[in-house]
DNA sequence: CACGCATCTGTGAGCGTTCACAGTAGAGAA
DNA sequence: TTCTCTACTGTGAACGCTCACAGATGCGTG
């Protein structure tokens, strides 16, 4: 090391410099840090070593001025701020992306549209080519943002299947009718039979899903769906609550209920709690997401885990993918029914 | 709108365009766009025009080549992975840092450097130039990172003070030794005489300051302080469970703690649910941070508020005024005590 | 009238990289 | 030998912007 050991920023080496000290051309140097095709061994050998010593970095703001591409990707989030803060599983989504991205060196921006002030200025942001394409966020069927961005040419992979879509987008998702079907089935299996549900918004695709995979199983078993077994909540603790008074209100014979978020199944635990039933003894309660809100709660939470980890991976290597040049695609991807006390 | 309506990328406006359509040169332009002096009137209309005609956004590479600036910063977490996703203080941290960077138009780079191979990619990339400036979320004292980013010349600020720091750092911190008194006295008020703590650990600020309120304030009241009442914990739920249960252990007569977080706080509550005390009436519990655990807690955990919207507006103010070339500065928050149902 | 000064404007250079192209050398085929 | 082909290397010319500078204009002052 031969570099500014004392506090301060120096010029940094340019690849003039690494050429220089490796008695190569620049074009050489830039061969050696694409893929090294068409270099000599020897000079690539010599590159390297001048790398090395230099500590040269390459400019990405140099070399995006002439590929055009920034190697970055957006992580874009449209739902109000307080959503984000309090569901768990966007943190797990977004640690993964990062990660996941990490690998191939490519930096995650993180932007959030709150505010339709906030979603044109990010629009544009976006649109002007400073990342390479979006990962975007649960998005509500009303959202325009996804059209938008797809409209634009701007390579896109969604968190989740964006319900109403004309055209065909990439998405990755879990397949949430078929986690639903397995926990109804579980708690049919406990032998409950005034099975209800607190549906997520109904214009999300867990929402719609997960309550198809309800509906399914009941028809399935012979059952006819009580429509006052069913209560639509918001993703949100207080709107599990809510719902799950309306329930008891509507049904007080409800002896199990599947709830579409564990979130949400914290805020039922608590109107259960508080309308004196025990759970898992009087009414049992499965969750969905398996995030660490299952854990926090008491009893813990019976849910449905959403596969994060493989998600997010898919979503990046989709994304990567379609930033190459590849057609969009589908991912869907299995749950895993979590057994534990509250059910 | 006179452009591309469809589908696809089209190459965009440059600078060269719009002074093309607004009849003046680039130089004209880009005084335009960087504050607009020495320009007249009727230039600067025309300019703005002509910019919303052709939809020019600024190619920020192109600005980036040439200022050396990067117009974005990073927000560095060098926790190992699980605590960032398990504590809600972050996320809480992280949004309001996106949305006050948002207000300048700089966009915010996530960055995780969890394992040392990580560590090592991303000081490269940092120290590269391709952000301004670092948001440096928590760190232990054994934490290299913090002093390598200043002996770079990287503006920096931390969140909560860098304890055995040489030389002078930004940060921004809620007054933790403040809040903790506060929440001391109040255990004392409600007449508790055998109060514990549950600390963090000891090499972070948090741990150390708060758990210097706890003694101050005993020592002021003339009460000795016994070492039996004090277990570290490490700010995760499991973490506080193991240091109740010691608790217990070593003081059976234990009948209030003031636990160093509301993430630890949680699992004190699970330790002593299972332990047979009942909360608040055999011990009260205290927590601290005033996260969404407190709120999800059974009974809802009384705790101490770090103003976390101010705290991460004012690190971005702080590390923007750094960029800009101020002396680097330390800001230090009150907190407040928030009284709910467990003590 | 000449001069300084402030305000405004255009122009050339250059930021650090990649890309296309034009070379060079050596090996093998005709 | 000569020609072709492949492997490798160097060299301008961009990419889109900002910055420094030079020029132009108008106004007040000596």
């Amino acid at each position: 090391m031969t570099m500014n050991a004392t506090g301060g920023r120096r010029r940094p080496p340019t690849i003039h410099d690494v050429a220089r000290e490796a008695g190569v051309s620049r074009g050489t140097v830039s061969r050696v840090l694409n893929g090294g095709h068409y270099v000599s061994p020897a000079a690539e050998e010599a590159v390297n070593a001048a790398i090395r010593k230099t500590g040269y970095v390459v400019n990405r703001h140099a070399r995006s001025l002439i590929t055009g591409r920034s190697d970055s990707v957006g992580f874009l989030l449209t739902e109000p701020q307080e959503r984000f803060f309090e569901d768990p599983n966007f943190n797990v989504l977004l640690r993964g992306c990062t990660q996941a991205l990490a690998a191939h060196d490519i930096p995650l921006l993180l932007m959030l549209a709150g505010t339709p002030d906030e979603r044109r200025r990010i629009m544009r942001y976006i649109t002007a080519g400073h990342v390479d394409g979006v990962l975007l966020v649960s998005s509500h069927s009303g959202d325009p943002v996804a059209d938008e961005l797809r409209d634009a040419g701007v390579p896109l992979v969604a968190c989740g299947k964006p319900i109403g879509r004309a055209s065909k987008m990439s998405y990755v998702a879990a397949d949430d009718r078929d986690g639903a079907r397995d926990m109804v089935r579980h708690l049919l299996s406990l032998g409950r039979r005034r099975v209800g549900t607190v549906t997520g918004p109904l214009d999300t695709p867990g929402g719609v899903e997960r309550l198809a995979g309800y509906r399914e199983v009941l028809a399935g078993e012979g059952i006819e769906v009580d429509e006052r077994l069913i209560a639509s909540g918001d993703y949100s603790r207080a709107g599990g609550e809510a719902a799950a008074t309306r329930l008891l209100a509507q049904a007080p014979d409800l002896d199990a209920v599947f709830v579409a978020s564990d979130l949400m199944a914290q805020g039922v635990l608590t109107a259960l709690h508080r309308a004196g039933r025990r759970v898992p003894q009087d009414i049992a309660v499965g969750g969905f997401d398996d995030s660490p809100a299952a854990l926090s709660a008491r009893p813990e939470l019976t849910t449905v885990r959403q596969p994060w980890d493989r998600i997010s991976a898919e979503m990046v290597r989709v994304l990567l993918a379609q930033i190459g040049g590849e057609d969009p695609a589908a991912v869907i991807l299995p749950t895993e029914l979590v057994i534990r006390g509250s059910a």
